[in-house]
DNA sequence: TAGATTGTTAATCGATTAACAATC
DNA sequence: TAGATTGTTAATCGATTAACAATC
């Protein structure tokens, strides 16, 4: 997962990164039934500063009340709208396989709003199935498919090899963005925007957590 | 995914989330069977700086020759002793979903040196079953069989609502560190170490750069 | 040798935290 | 009103980049 980007409109991207946790807290918070909920509140629940929770929150705008805090429930719609949710989002994805198979069918996708529209895979035993009742279709069609379904998103996850041919494929169909699972640095021209989830990369880093360091390989 | 973490024996955790890319750099040069490699074409591989490179590479020791660059083959030995990946690491999962079939089947991890060497599951009609060579057995085994099978890291692909639950039993269980795919912060005693992945976060955060921004909704 | 490239120190840049006036 | 808490400015901290002596 790339560490670091550019500024998008002047807003940090590590900032961007921070907001989906702030949801959740808010999210919580009116499972609760907390009415207001403050920076400090927040903070302890995504593991910030109070600080951070403000500075953060006023690249966007000025939400809250001294002295009485955030509105729980309007907060949380603020968040929602700043992050896109509160609109439907149409995905397509490009490659069927056993982690293709978890994205199609995880629930929790389609709760924000976000819909995958029609899959693609090379595999003809698989084209013309649906799977959660989205269409799997041809390579070939692609094209089509992502201008007729209005798709916002490509997401990828075919294996290494395969994985640029579908993002040129996607880009020339015309997708805003890339959701990239595949283990490769994809190029691509700009100003298209690309959020890799490398699972491997995720674990050995981890891995490099939990050893015990054999380090002090200086020399 | 958390965005960032204090130290680890003074390496910064943004040093650590970068030794993956430039493995995967080194190992793109070895196969196109080049010897040596420059800091500057890493960096280039990996969208970064040259300074960068070096300035990371220099926490663990020095590895190059100036004039020359470093030997290909050898940094890529270097970085995979530091990771870790240079000997077998075992892998627990809980939660055999979807997800979960689907990382019990991903190739990639083998290949790396991580294996899982056994599955949980509170679905009777999944324990008695095995998935790619990996048992699926009842809760109630998982103290005994992580002890047993030596795990080191549990892989936590339940429910939100169970997640807190299978961390408690994996850290009761011994294990070292947490690789959560459940969408929520789990609370962990210090010093274990958990990597969050959370796809819908990162699917968020690319809607946020995707979309034509209905922003300016400062007031 | 001359050119290339490292490792490291210093300079810059950006992000986080602290502080506090404003005010509900 | 008094206490609480915001939004924002200033201070601190850390990470990235630039520069360069060392040297292969």
């Amino acid at each position: 997962m790339t560490i670091d980007k550019p500024k998008l409109d002047g807003i940090p991207y590590r900032v961007i990164k921070r907001l989906p946790g702030y949801r959740a807290a808010l999210a919580d918070a009116v499972t609760s039934g907390a009415e207001r909920v403050s920076s400090q509140q927040l903070a302890t629940a995504c593991g910030c500063t109070a600080s951070q929770v403000r500075q953060d929150l006023s690249f966007f705008g000025s939400f809250g009340q001294q002295g009485y805090g955030y509105a729980t429930q309007e907060l949380l719609a603020i968040i929602d709208h700043i992050l896109g949710i509160d609109a439907e989002c149409r995905l397509a994805l490009v490659g069927v396989g056993q982690l293709g198979h978890a994205l199609l069918s995880y629930p929790g996708f389609m709760e924000k709003g976000f819909r995958f529209a029609v899959a693609f895979d090379s595999d003809p035993k698989l084209i013309g199935r649906s799977i959660g009742g989205v269409p799997i279709c041809a390579l070939s069609s692609l094209g089509d498919q992502i201008a007729a379904h209005r798709v916002e998103i490509g997401v990828i996850a075919v294996p290494k090899n395969a994985a640029q041919e579908a993002a040129d494929a996607l880009v020339g169909a015309g997708v805003k963005g890339i959701w990239n699972f595949a283990p490769v640095q994809l190029r691509l021209p700009l100003p298209m925007t690309v959020e890799n989830v490398n699972l491997l990369d995720s674990l050995m880093t981890l891995a490099f957590q939990v050893r015990p360091r054999a380090m002090a390989l200086r020399r």
